[in-house]
DNA sequence: AGGACGTTCAACCATCGGGTTAAGTGACAC
DNA sequence: GTGTCACTTAACCCGATGGTTGAACGTCCT
């Protein structure tokens, strides 16, 4: 429970957390990972290593590939952590909705498109 | 919904976290806030800043002290955000409880204490 | 008016974080 | 072995962040 610096400071940055979104569809290669992005692929070497020092996501290398899989654990840590703050009811979307509320494309009408 | 990462920033330090946790009781005046921190009125000032400006809490000056006031709908959507990422069941510790935990002093006996 | 109190602002410093490019490593293909 | 692919590491740049001290501002007291 000690790591809520690690996770909340992970969550911090949009790029990690579309990181995330991702993952929660599938495993990824890393390169595959930083295909929708911008940046450079050192880049996103470290978002991952800032998600996998913050225990949200566990990487695995397979011959030359290092697959990523999301480990949703210190989120659920972070989100008791919260939880502590109001009785916020859970809120049901299952995954793949919540992942497009993420993106911004279903939800409030005012709301910005990144993440 | 579009401030996560002012969220997810503001809660990622361990003062602020802690600056929560104390407002969670009771409101209280920017100096009361100070006073169990060695740091600066100052730092504290701009701590309450980015809370505040994340949404975590409003502070209301009445005379020449200012209020501060814990605002939970920002860890709301914070919340809501994270529950696409597992089905987290709601712990329902009451707020002091949680507090509690928050500090270490009830839960796992390999946590640290600070936060 | 003058002074003390509660809080913020301004300037500064050191460290961190996200980005870059370039070089390094380790596994597969020929 | 040579080369290519999938990453990671190293060195660096720059803006953001957390802290400091000292001055400023607004409010209450007498």
């Amino acid at each position: 429970m000690r790591d809520l610096d690690l996770t909340f400071s992970a969550l911090a940055d949009p790029t990690r957390r579309k990181i995330l979104a991702m993952l929660l569809e599938d495993d990824m290669a890393v390169t595959d990972v930083a295909a929708p992005f911008d940046i450079s692929l050192a880049a996103i070497s470290k978002h991952l290593g800032i998600l996998s020092r913050a225990g949200l996501l566990s990487q695995e290398r397979r011959g030359r590939v290092v697959w990523c899989k999301l480990e949703p654990q210190s989120l659920r840590d972070a989100s008791i952590w919260m939880q502590g703050f109001g009785q916020f009811e859970p809120v049901n979307l299952d995954p793949f909705e919540q992942f497009l509320a993420s993106e911004g494309l279903i939800g409030a009408p005012g709301d910005a498109i990144d993440d």
